[in-house]
DNA sequence: CCGTAATTCAATCAATCGTTTGATCTTTTG
DNA sequence: CAAAAGATCAAACGATTGATTGAATTACGG
């Protein structure tokens, strides 16, 4: 049997995709907390209210429904990329833009933050769907975020040491997800309520901006000494 | 020489750590690689040319082996501490400590990389081990980081926008472990040999030292108008 | 060389896993 | 209302898992 859902040449009854979406909503939990190989069939079933054998008639096998909890609930990348790559943005607005993708996940319901830390968890896994995700997710907004950076120090084309600067902002988002748990352990308040999450909202912004900065100066002192010395910033 | 596996009222024989080390190397790679759950131990044993018995007759169980492997090659993290958080260190040679332990693991041999792996593996796989890891490794190094960062602002005790900017610049390095492969993906080039590495090394330092001034102007900033005032210190 | 303990090995157990089955109930449609 | 399709359900199957058993093998001390 392939992975299809059944298809439905005639209408559908109305009832039907409550036990659906709850086992989407159960399965998106529990492989949210327990990863996908440690997270049982019966146990997402029986969290859902439902019949062990209502996985295979929806969604195939535990794969699809893995699957299916993976891409469904997510946005279009473009949809992200739209709030920070346009050219008529400031820097500031466009990193403002970049990192309310990532913070806002955490301030929404569960299913959004379950939903980002399920994708921060196939990060380790790398067979799968990771590569899909890099290329049609992670890579549109990595290349958005390297063309501003170019815009911004007037490059026609990136090198290795803007990529580098790229990773790092970037870095700064994804951590804040990666690390929540440690976070959460080491300086509970910095997560607790929404307030906190718009002064993260702010610093990001403000340490991008520095780290932008410092690599333009870099640049700049580079470009003054030649190529060949390379000083380290005093202050 | 204190190994505890079974009991041993009489001499071992000079063989049986062999088959004890290859399991426990073979558990690492495959650990790293496939995760807790999805890491059979047969598979382990096969791959370390080692009767499935042995599992249980050196580490009691699966379980076990993985505590082993978890932690029996961690050096203590008192080593790493040890690089940065020295008084007499100037800011810049703190932040380069700091990021090497990090970075080193990288150039190191496969061992300390899967070593690293298994840990960032363990951060997003709450069960089991993760809690203890955070108190008894984490927890001193993210201290030490704050330490100094407060001897550098000459603040007598964190405050949330001090831990926030710890947060951001253990982040920094913590992202070019978890990132790995999507750094490897997006752009090759950056991790692809020793001096690659070095580059890193000092362009973390360099985003980190521009994180800190920047944290240090608005704090300034912040005195000026009005709040009560905090003095820096200069390097 | 012999006895003992350490180690290895094949075989097996009990539990759990994902999946399938076939009957049954419910809603829609003509 | 009756036929058909959608949906639910308990039960079971086959495969794989972690763990155990008891005998066979190997190295070591005397």
């Amino acid at each position: 049997m392939l992975t299809t859902a059944p298809t439905r040449p005639r209408a559908q009854r109305s009832d039907g995709e409550q036990s659906r979406e709850r086992l989407l909503h159960s399965a998106l939990t529990l492989f949210a907390q327990h990863g996908y190989a440690k997270t049982s069939t019966r146990d997402i079933a029986e969290a859902a209210g439902a019949n062990l054998a209502a996985i295979s008639y929806y969604f195939g096998d535990k794969a699809g429904l893995y699957r299916a909890v993976f891409t469904e609930p997510m946005g279009d990348p473009a949809e992200d990329i739209a709030r920070y790559d346009g050219a008529e943005l400031t820097l500031g607005q466009a990193l403002r833009g970049l990192y309310i993708g990532f913070i806002e996940p955490l301030r929404q319901g569960d299913v959004a933050r379950l939903c980002m830390k399920l994708h921060m968890r196939e990060m380790l896994e790398p067979t799968g769907l990771w590569q899909h995700e890099i290329q049609h997710s992670i890579k549109p907004m990595h290349d958005a975020l390297v063309t501003v950076l170019c815009r911004h120090f007037g490059l026609r084309r990136a090198d290795d040491d803007l990529l580098r600067l790229a990773v790092c902002i970037a870095g700064l988002g994804v951590h804040l997800h990666v690390g929540r748990d440690v976070i959460d352990t080491l300086a509970p308040a910095l997560n607790d309520n929404a307030k906190a999450l718009d002064l993260w909202l702010e610093r990001l912004v403000m340490y991008a901006r520095s780290m932008i900065d410092a690599e333009g100066r870099r640049r700049a002192s580079l470009a003054k000494t030649g190529n060949k010395s390379r000083k380290m910033s005093k202050r």
